[in-house]
DNA sequence: TAATTATTGTGAGTAAGTTCACAATTGAAT
DNA sequence: ATTCAATTGTGAACTTACTCACAATAATTA
């Protein structure tokens, strides 16, 4: 590994489907594994996975392979999931419900502690373990807990409102799927359903790929 | 514009940006619009926003900038959203409920026609108009009506055995949200909520950007 | 009509990202 | 001990994508 190289984009990306690949074989009891088979279960090339480590130090044995359960947990370290992410969800619509209700983010150390919503109809509502706050209280909760992460799932006219509020407190990074660019100094990763749909119909139309 | 060109991939998630934007302006009441103001409303370089619509033609006026209504209309034939798709949504859970709950769709489009699911305590329950049908019935359905895409929101276990079943049928693209990578000839649009959780920690982690 | 200002469209230059190709290493087989 | 097969890590070549910079054009003003 040259160090002090930065790391390309879309790197960051893979990181993520290898450390989830890499739980999956995992989980299948597989020890070693070379980054041809990574590459294979993600239909990509095995000098990208190869290269893509490379960037952050060298994990494999020569003639081997990668030992799995190694690799994970250095894929832990560097993505930052080796600890736990304390989340709270503003928004107890459709996708906030989706995402208090997802099992899969406490599997990977993001824990859900509040959902918060302007709506008093939907306050006490139960979403799990959870029960729904209304937004005004949001002060108190930050007052009495450490929040890593909000995921911003309120309607597009209400998101930038609502991150000037959250710049009052100190978080780390906010989710945001509200189909619209949030002005604010947070690092924000805007999920996009909508887009996907156009980005599929416009490769059908063009049949690209 | 050059033709035959072969449009770099970023392009196509921009275009869908490019359209959104142009919706808020007409909505607005704007009828000019430059490519700076285009840039500044999406965090992006004017140059992009040019370069990118020169993919497909020149639509502006040199000192004046684009027609918003003329460009919206273009974008449209551009992307494939000038004629609607016929969605179905298979799997009734969180996410299933959440899209077919969503009126931004219908709005650019999609027109989600059927809900399925392969748990019969859940067939009936009516989700907006619709009203869930068990995933056995999916054949009847397919003979009786003309399904352009399918919302695949089922467990990752199930996902790629449902994409088998959907291989019989003549169906033009998936927008898939199952954490897994389908194998199939149909045309497939990933998204990947676990993932931009990831990719913000990863961030926040090395203070990029 | 000429000057002034705004803004597009794009070729050329730069930057970012991917793939190739191979020396280096490892473990197994003979 | 030597050969063989597998596989990594990486510099270099290549490909893709972005940005710059400016001629061309349009509208406005003097
Ligand atoms: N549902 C989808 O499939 C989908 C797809 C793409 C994008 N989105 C976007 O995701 C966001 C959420 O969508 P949804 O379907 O869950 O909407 P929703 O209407 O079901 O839920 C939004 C919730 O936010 C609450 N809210 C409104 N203003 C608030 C405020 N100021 N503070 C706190 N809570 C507030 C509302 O009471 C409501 O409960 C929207 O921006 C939407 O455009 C949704
Ligand atoms: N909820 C989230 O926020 C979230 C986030 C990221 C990814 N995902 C992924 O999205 C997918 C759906 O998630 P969800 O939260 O809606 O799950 P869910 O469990 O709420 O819903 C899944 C639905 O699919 C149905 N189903 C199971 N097998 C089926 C089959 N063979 N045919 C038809 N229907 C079937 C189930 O009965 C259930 O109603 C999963 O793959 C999940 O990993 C969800």
């Amino acid at each position: 590994m040259k160090d002090k190289r930065k790391i390309p984009k879309p790197v960051i990306k893979r990181m993520g489907l290898y450390y989830r690949c890499l739980n999956k074989l995992y989980e299948e009891g597989i020890e070693y594994v070379a980054s041809k088979d990574i590459a294979a279960r993600l239909g990509i090339k095995s000098s990208q996975v190869r290269k893509d480590l490379s960037y952050f130090g060298e994990f494999g044995k020569r003639g081997v392979g990668y030992n799995v359960d190694q690799l994970m947990k250095k894929l832990e370290d560097i993505i930052g999931v080796n600890k736990i992410w304390n989340v709270i969800v503003i928004g107890a619509g459709n996708i906030g419900t989706a995402i208090v209700n997802y099992p899969g983010l406490k599997k990977e150390k993001f824990n859900i502690i509040g959902v918060f919503d302007a709506d008093r109809s939907k306050v006490g509502k139960k979403l799990g373990k959870l029960s729904v706050t209304h937004f005004s209280e949001l002060e108190k909760f930050f007052n009495k807990n450490i929040v890593d992460l909000v995921v911003l799932a309120v309607p597009e006219n209400a998101a930038q409102m609502v991150v000037e509020e959250l710049e009052k407190y100190n978080i780390k990074g906010i989710i945001n799927f509200a189909p619209i660019k949030l002005r604010t100094k947070i690092p924000v990763e805007d999920v996009d359903i909508t887009l996907s749909f156009k980005s599929l119909v416009f490769r059908i139309e063009r049949e690209i790929k």
